[in-house]
DNA sequence: GCCAACGTTGGC
DNA sequence: GCCAACGTTGGC
């Protein structure tokens, strides 16, 4: 099973309480090929950090790949892809990326090195040590 | 609100 | 196929 994290903007376009309201979401408004590209490698039952950027800028919580990549219907050239996310769990405390930054073993996470990147993997390493300091088990 | 990073577009 | 111009993302 592979981890990522997906990137949203609560403010504008969708937050984690929006994702626990709804529960299973497709993940629209890739325009980026090497979210893309992440996106077709997720598999179901693969899981992924919900990210708020902008205001907020931390971790909120886990969701599942629920369905997997699917042509966007908004994509008139058909290039780009959606999956499906369903609500997993929050973190008990959000996971903030000044705390990631300040942890050395999670400098190297795209989140810090490749900031606008909206779909990346995320190592096994990585993710146990943000889902204990979410206060949850991994 | 600014600006750095970086992806995309379009002219040649 | 190169590269300048432009647009967007996202942290500060």
């Amino acid at each position: 099973m592979a981890y990522w994290l997906l990137k949203t903007e609560p403010e504008i376009d969708w937050s984690w309480d929006d994702q626990v309201k709804q529960g299973v979401e497709p993940w629209d408004g890739i325009r980026n090929y090497q979210a893309r590209n992440n996106m077709q490698l997720m598999k179901k039952g693969d899981k992924a950090f919900f990210y708020h950027s902008g205001k907020d800028k931390c971790v909120m919580g886990i969701v599942t790949i629920h369905r997997e990549e699917y042509p966007d219907p908004e994509d008139e050239k058909g290039v780009f892809v959606l999956v499906d996310v369903k609500t997993d769990r929050a973190l008990k405390t959000p996971v903030t990326l000044s705390e990631i930054k300040a942890t050395p073993s999670l400098s190297e996470m795209p989140l810090v090195k490749h900031t606008r990147l909206s779909v990346q993997p995320v190592d096994a390493k990585s993710w146990k040590t943000i889902c204990k300091m979410g206060g949850i088990k991994p």
